[in-house]
DNA sequence: GACTGACCTG
DNA sequence: CAGGTCAGTC
């Protein structure tokens, strides 16, 4: 990947259902999209037996445990898989949902019947129906060590979540390389690529609120806004990104945050926030702020690594 | 028509 | 964080 092109910038910048909205704000440069969907994994049929779900009846057989450390996930047959507490899944709440096998029965007007199998697929969210159907796994991938995930595991959130610090925007591409151990379907990578949009959403409130903070304490210049490890802005990223604190936060990603807010700042004290789109301006600048992630996150033994030093 | 991302909700 | 909606792109 190395410095490819600088992020493509993915970003229609949406607008929301407001009124006027002939504030053009054409999406400029931004429009082009990557339609890069690479797909070597086509979906050829392949099986959909074994692939599909867990053989137990169990509801959080989902994903195997987070085994970081290449340890086989096989150690667990022995368990009593019928406890969920033995398996330390609660504390990072990243249970994997097993959608396909769950239906929301009677949910919404239509099919009130609602077939066995069929009837979820045509129902809204695409993605879902194709969540089973995975390319024939022998696939062979340059993941190290361990075997591939058939899902996302809480380290994966957690190696994602430090990533973010880096990346605000990754492209689906990108995600893959970086998640070699992972075996991707449009499941995984839409999760994943949800997993950023749920950050940066709490990163651009955290933004916001903060900066409407400063103006109500009566800040006048973003000269007098900056950030500092030690401030509250900050502190709560820190906490949402870097709970256990056990990862440096890069410098530079103070940087991007201190230009966000001050995009923020300067946006409200202009008034711009009456606009229903006035955001929009702000993510095209901040998502030209992305660095590259160090090599290491690659690996997907990188938590450890990572966290120790 | 499929896909993407912001936004909203729980 | 996941589910869903909606607007926007191609």
């Amino acid at each position: 990947m190395a410095s490819s092109t600088d992020q493509t910038e993915a970003l229609p910048l949406v607008v929301r259902k407001n009124s006027s909205d002939q504030s053009a704000s054409g999406p400029a440069a931004g429009g082009h999209h990557q339609p890069l969907h690479q797909s070597p994994l086509s979906a050829t049929t392949g099986f959909t037996t074994s692939t599909f779900r867990h053989p137990f009846p169990l509801p959080l057989m989902a994903y195997p445990f987070q085994s970081p450390l290449g340890a086989p996930s096989g150690s667990f047959s022995g368990k009593d898989r019928a406890s969920p507490e033995s398996l330390d899944l609660t504390r990072d709440t990243t249970s994997l949902r097993t959608k396909m096998s769950s239906h929301h029965l009677s949910h919404h007007p239509c099919s009130p019947a609602h077939p066995p199998s069929t009837a979820e697929g045509l129902s809204l969210s695409l993605i879902k129906s194709e969540c089973g159907d995975l390319q024939d796994m022998s696939e062979i991938s340059p993941y190290s060590g361990s075997a591939m995930q058939e899902g996302l595991s809480p380290n994966h959130l957690k190696k994602a979540k430090l990533m973010f610090f880096y990346t605000r925007y990754p492209s689906s591409n990108m995600l893959k390389t970086y998640f070699s151990d992972v075996k991707f379907n449009r499941c995984i990578t839409s999760q994943l690529i949800k997993w950023f949009s749920n950050f940066r959403e709490f990163y651009y409130i955290q933004m916001e609120k903060y900066a409407r903070q400063a103006i109500n304490d009566g800040v006048t210049s973003t000269e007098e806004l900056s950030i500092t490890r030690d401030c509250e802005l900050y502190r709560a990223l820190n906490m949402h990104y870097n709970k256990a604190n056990d990862f440096e936060v890069p410098e530079r990603f103070l940087e991007v945050a201190q230009i966000t807010l001050r995009e923020f700042f300067n946006a409200i004290i202009a008034g711009k926030d009456v606009d229903p789109s006035w955001k929009k301006a702000i993510y095209k600048v901040i998502c030209k702020l992305d660095s590259e992630v160090p090599e290491i996150f690659k690996s997907p033994n990188c938590l450890q690594e990572l966290l120790h030093e």
